[in-house]
RNA sequence: GGUCCGAUAGCUCAACUGGAUAGAGCAGCUGCCUUCUAAGCAGCAGGUUCGGGGUUCGAGUCCCUGUCGGAUCACCA
C-alpha cells in the first residue's frame, strides 16, 4: 500500500463530495516538525473550487476525512495548511507491508536497458580526486538504475592513444634506463605518470634554452627535441611501427594493472571496456556517410564540418583537412558502436565533468541529425569540479590529490580514530582491517556524494576525515547500533510476525517520524534516479539515521513491558537497518555489523 | 565579447521544483554515559537567501537588471 497515493485518493473523494468538483493536482507535502501530523495538504489552490477561505476549506476537508475516511485520526489547520494525523493502525498496516517485503527498495524489473559510462581516464597518469567523484557518481547512478528495475551496462572509454601517452613513452625511452614497476617497486600508473612529469620538466627546459637563443615561444615548443620525439612516436604508432607499438603496449599494460588495483580499492567495476585505439577510426566512416547524406559539408581544404548555427551553436570540425579524426569524430563512432553492441539499451548516460557540456550538446545534436532516434535518450551527467581549499587542482603546480594516496590516508585516519575510541576489542586483525577500510572509504564516498552532482564542490581534507555529524561513518555507526539490538533480541528469542504489528496500540512521535521516512524510501529512490543524483539518497540516509538515533536515545527498547510494542520496535529497527544498508549500497558504501 | 552555470549562518551543504517562522553538520557555548554502542542525544547562539526592480494569496525558488565568481566558444582531448 502506498500511503501517499491512498491519501490523495481519499482527499480527492472529499473534495468531490464537498465541492462537487474534482481537482487534478493536490499539493501534499510533509508536515513541518513544529506541528502535529505527517502529511499536509496545501489548501490555497483549492479555494477556487471550494469558494471558501483557505482556513475554511482546510477545516471542511479535515472534518470530512475524520468522519468518512477512517485513515485520519485528527487534524489541525494553520492558515491554509491542513495538517493530517494518520491513524496509528494505518501506520501499523503500512509498516507491515514494508516489513513483509524482504527486497524493500528494489523495484520490479521493467525490462529496460541503459548504459552508464564513467571514469574514462587518460593512460598517462594515475587517477586523482576528480576521478574519484566521477567514479563514485557513475557507479552510484548505475546502482540507482538497477534498483529501479533497469538492466544496466557499466562501461568506460579508455583514452589509450594520442600525444599524451607518447610523451610518457618518449621520456621513458630517453631517461628510463629500462625501469619497470617490478624493478622500481612503483605502481604501474604512477610510474608512467612519473615519466609524464619527466617529459614536462625536460620539455620546459629545452623550450627555455631555445627561447634564450631568440627562438619564438611557439617555434621553440615545436623544435624542442623531446617533443619532436613524442610527435614522431605518435606518427610511428599510427603507422603501426612494431617497436613503438610494443613500447606503447608495455607501458599501457603497466597503467592498466595500476588502474585495476585502484578500481578494486574504490569498489567500482565495469561490464565492458572500450579502448580509443579500437574505436578512433570508426567515427570517420559515419562522418563520411553524413557528407553523402548532406548532413555535413566539406570545405575547400578537404576538412569536414557540421553547421549547427540553426541550433544556436557554431560550426564544428569533424575531420581535419589531412583526413584524421578529432575527439568529436571518435565519440560519434563510439556512441554508434555501443548501440550496435547493446541494441536494447534505450539510452546512454555519460558521466563527464561540466567543462565538456558544450561538447556533449554538439555530440547529441549531431547524432540526432544522423537520424539516430536514441540521441534523444543520451544524457550528459555533468558534474562540477572538485576544488581544494587552496583553489583549483593543477598538475603543473603539484596540487593534484592522488586517488591512491587519498584512499590510504582515509583508511589510516579511520584506523587511528577507531583505535582511540577503543572500538576494536574482540575483532581479529582481518576484521579490524576490513572495518577501517569500510569506515575510511565510507567517509570519502559519502563526502563526495552528499553534494548535488551539478555543483562545484570544495574538498577540505580536514572536514572529509570527520566521522561525526553528516557523514558516512555516522550512518554506518547507526547501522552497527541497530545490529547490536537485533543480536540481543535474537538471544532473547524475540521476533515479530506481520500480524503482531497491527496490534500496536499507540505510537510515539519519534516512531511515526521513522515510519514516515521508511514508507517514502522507494519514492526517494525514484526521485534520485530521475535526477541522476545520489545526493538525494545521501541526504535521506542521513535523515533516517538521525531520526532513528533520536528514537534510540529516548526509548530504551528492552525496558518495554508491552510485548506487542517490543516486537514492533524490534521489527522497525530491523527495517531501518535494512533501508540504511540498501541506501548506502546505492552509494557504494558498505556498513559494518559492529563498530 | 557570445553562450551556459553558480552566489543561502563564520565554514561546508539542504530546502520535496511556487508554500508555513529558510533547515542540517562543522566550529563556539551548556547539559546528558550503574540502561540496547556517547562515532550518540538534548539545548543555546548564529540569516537583508549577492544588490535593485517585477509577477501573486504566497518568491531562496519564476521574469528583468546590475555586481562578483567559474566554465566554455581550437583542424586539443
Amino acid at each position: 500500500m502506498n500511503l501517499d497515493q491512498t491519501l490523495r485518493a481519499e482527499i480527492q473523494k472529499a473534495v468531490k463530495s464537498l465541492f462537487n468538483q474534482s481537482v487534478e493536482q493536490l499539493q501534499l507535502q510533509p508536515t513541518n516538525q513544529e506541528f502535529e501530523g505527517s502529511h499536509t495538504l496545501v489548501c490555497f489552490p483549492l479555494t477556487k473550487v471550494s469558494k471558501l477561505k483557505p482556513e475554511e476549506t482546510a477545516n471542511a476537508i479535515g472534518n470530512y476525512l475524520v468522519a468518512h475516511s477512517g485513515m485520519i485520526a485528527r487534524f489541525n489547520v494553520v492558515k491554509g495548511f491542513l495538517n493530517l494525523v494518520v491513524a496509528d493502525n494505518v501506520w501499523a498496516n503500512v509498516f507491515a507491508s514494508v516489513y513483509a517485503n524482504q527486497q524493500y527498495g528494489q523495484l520490479a524489473a521493467n525490462g529496460k536497458e541503459i548504459m552508464v559510462e564513467y571514469s574514462s581516464p587518460n593512460t598517462n597518469k594515475p587517477l586523482h580526486l576528480g576521478h574519484l567523484r566521477n567514479n563514485f557518481l557513475g557507479y552510484s547512478v548505475s546502482e540507482l538504475y538497477k534498483t529501479c528495475g533497469y538492466n544496466v551496462h557499466k562501461v568506460q572509454i579508455i583514452n589509450d592513444r594520442g600525444i599524451h601517452i607518447c610523451k610518457s613513452m618518449a621520456a621513458w625511452k630517453l631517461y628510463g634506463n629500462d625501469e619497470t614497476p617490478e624493478s622500481s617497486g612503483i605502481k604501474g600508473d604512477h610510474l608512467v605518470g612519473k615519466y609524464y612529469v619527466t617529459f614536462d620538466k625536460n620539455f620546459k627546459a629545452q623550450v627555455k634554452e631555445l627561447t634564450d637563443k631568440g627562438v619564438s615561444q611557439e617555434e621553440a615548443e615545436k623544435q624542442a627535441p623531446i617533443m619532436q620525439l613524442a610527435v614522431d612516436m605518435l606518427r610511428k604508432w599510427e603507422a603501426k611501427d612494431s617497436e613503438t607499438v610494443a613500447l606503447w603496449k608495455m607501458m599501457n599494460g603497466w597503467v592498466y594493472s595500476g588502474f585495476n588495483a585502484t578500481y578494486k580499492k574504490m569498489g567500482v567495476d565495469f561490464d565492458k571496456l572500450y579502448y580509443e585505439s579500437d574505436t578512433y577510426l570508426l567515427g570517420k566512416e559515419e562522418v563520411l556517410k553524413g557528407v553523402d547524406a548532406e548532413v555535413f559539408f566539406k570545405k575547400e581544404d578537404g576538412s569536414i564540418w557540421v553547421d549547427l548555427t540553426s541550433d544556436g551553436l557554431d560550426q564544428k570540425v569533424l575531420l581535419r583537412s589531412d583526413g584524421t579524426s578529432v575527439y568529436m569524430t571518435q565519440d560519434i563512432g563510439t556512441a554508434i558502436l555501443r548501440f550496435r553492441d547493446f541494441p536494447k539499451i534505450e539510452g546512454q548516460v555519460y558521466t563527464v565533468g561540466n567543462e565538456q557540456e558544450y561538447h556533449f550538446k554538439v555530440l547529441f545534436l549531431i547524432l540526432g541529425r544522423l537520424g539516430y532516434e536514441w540521441a534523444k535518450k543520451c544524457y550528459h551527467l555533468s558534474y562540477g569540479m572538485v576544488d581544494l581549499p587552496t583553489g583549483k587542482m593543477k598538475s603543473r603546480e603539484g596540487t593534484v590529490v592522488d586517488a591512491d594516496d587519498l584512499m590510504t590516508e582515509m583508511i589510516e585516519e579511520a584506523e587511528k580514530q577507531t583505535r582511540e575510541l577503543g572500538k576494536i576489542e574482540g575483532l581479529s586483525k582481518a576484521e579490524a582491517d576490513e572495518l577501517f577500510e569500510m569506515i575510511g572509504l565510507g567517509a570519502l564516498k559519502f563526502f563526495l556524494l552528499k553534494v548535488d552532482p551539478k555543483k562545484r564542490m570544495l574538498f577540505d581534507p580536514n572536514e572529509s576525515i570527520q566521522l561525526q555529524g553528516f557523514t558516512g561513518p555516522f550512518i554506518q555507526y547507526t547501522h552497527a547500533r541497530i545490529k547490536a539490538i537485533l543480536r540481543k533480541a535474537a538471544t532473547m528469542n524475540i521476533s515479530a510476525q506481520a500480524n503482531d504489528l497491527s496490534n500496536v496500540a499507540s505510537l510515539e512521535p519519534s516512531e511515526r517520524d521513522i515510519l514516515y521516512l521508511l514508507t517514502t524510501y522507494e519514492q526517494k529512490v525514484l526521485e534520485a534516479a530521475n535526477l541522476y543524483s545520489p545526493a538525494v539518497i545521501a541526504n535521506y540516509a542521513y535523515e533516517l539515521a538521525k531520526t532513528y538515533n533520536q528514537f534510540y536515545q529516548t526509548i530504551p527498547i528492552f525496558n518495554e513491558a508491552d510485548q506487542s510494542k517490543l516486537k514492533f520496535r524490534i521489527a522497525m529497527s530491523e527495517v531501518v537497518a535494512h533501508v540504511i544498508k540498501h541506501a548506502m549500497g546505492l552509494l557504494g558504501i558498505r556498513v559494518p555489523e559492529r563498530m
